[in-house]
DNA sequence: CCGAAACCGGAACACCTGGTCCGGTTGACG
DNA sequence: CGTCAACCGGACCAGGTGTTCCGGTTTCGG
């Protein structure tokens, strides 16, 4: 219709076309929701994150239309870390030590950032980044699979879908601190990577320091620690 | 205060003190509590376990005054099957035997029913049963984890803790239908128990049949199949 | 058979969530 | 320095959740 256009025009991609301030509102969004969702996971409302960037959350949205973008956004680092990780172990040498450093990398950034795993997972339709790294990894860690198979050290019958198996497993180690989460998922993967050998030693691997993961903390993290069990005082009404 | 009480007075813990129509209420809600909490997790709506019943909102909350109640009545034969289950594996006079069989039960337990790890862990603080059955069975457990270790076959820097992380990955397998989730929560099981035993056999064990865990069931279940990756549309910015 | 107490269901309440609107403010450019 | 668009923040909207209230109905002892 208007045949007239603006003479200047910007590129739509341009990413400079915010005014300082707003630049410097929107640094601060991304990084206290990179901070928040990782320590707190993807459900924190938007009005929090808003109040802790000290922005209105108009201000929020008008930088990231849904809560989707933001999440996208704030993690889209954490995924270009993911596919780099796959680029490392494909760029070893030993077959078989590239696998495990992969799986021990990836499990411990799903402990270390709690909403990592649920952003990867849901994988909003819209954000076609996370769609294609995805697939970039998964294709990454089939070469990787075959190769330490071919290598003798990686068990026949080990299928792909064991990746997902131990993935969406580690998922399941939440701790309310992250060294916690960390030091449980570090001993997941030890013991899934020994049951992944072709042949275990005879004498089992030393294994990682034993996880200091508390009962008290993980499984029923919402009693205070209490008197651990007076022996007498709960007892008594169990069965054997 | 008030010296005279009523002659009448009712044992409070009397269950009968309900009218008929009441008491059938009462146990349909339960059923159908039981029935789409284990199917689609804690997080249904009151409404809807209403609705399902064919109960007001308000019927419900007469029953049961809160949700918390609810969940706690709902899973109450679970928490005593899962009682039973450390009980049967200290019958067992093979300890290893014991052992793999409570682990395999537990974890398949929590694989058919969404809501049961949830309701297990979250463990609202009033609800003391739960409280105490967990008690109970980590007791078990501890007995179970000691004998096994003693007859060799449990290797003897299993932690408890390792027992704690086993149920924790296990309630990260969650799919869209309970078969999947129940195939890949024993594909778990058994590979975990594999790296608890202290002489691994020198062609790995069998394992169950693999996993059919599909990834795009379980990871990106928000995405309709698609053309699983057109090759030429999504990669060429792969580095790798 | 009858009346009262217990029950029933749906409307309503308080609260929280992602997301939008509008009047006042501020940075950038001539 | 002045103008004006772009920006800012708090109020607001729509939808959804757990929970409560109230008028009509049903059961059950006498």
């Amino acid at each position: 219709m208007t045949a007239r256009t603006p003479l200047l025009v910007r590129d739509p991609a341009e990413p400079q076309a915010l005014r300082s301030d707003a630049l410097i509102n929107r640094n601060r969004i991304l990084e206290v929701a990179r901070e928040t969702f990782a320590a707190r996971g993807i459900d924190v409302t938007m009005r929090e994150i808003a109040r802790r960037a000290g922005v209105g959350v108009a201000t929020l949205y008008r930088r990231f239309p849904t809560k989707e973008s933001l999440v996208t956004a704030a993690f889209a680092d954490q995924m270009a870390a993911c596919a780099s990780v796959v680029d490392d172990a494909l760029a070893d040498p030993d077959p078989w030590r590239g696998f495990c450093t992969a799986v021990e990398r990836i499990c411990a950034m799903q402990a270390v950032d709690k909403g990592f795993t649920a952003a990867f997972v849901s994988a909003f339709p819209d954000s076609i980044d996370f769609e294609g790294v995805r697939a970039c990894a998964e294709e990454g860690f089939a070469e990787l699979t075959e190769r330490a198979k071919a290598s003798g050290h990686l068990r026949a019958d080990f299928a792909q879908e064991d990746l997902t198996l131990l993935i969406m497993a580690n998922g399941g180690i939440i701790a309310d601190t992250a060294e916690t989460a960390v030091a449980a998922s570090r001993r997941l993967a030890a013991l899934l990577l020994q049951s992944f050998l072709a042949h275990p030693a005879d004498p089992p691997a030393p294994l990682p320091p034993a996880a200091p993961i508390g009962l008290h903390n993980v499984v029923g993290n919402l009693q205070e620690p209490s008197q651990a069990v007076p022996a007498g005082q709960v007892s008594g009404r169990c069965p054997r």
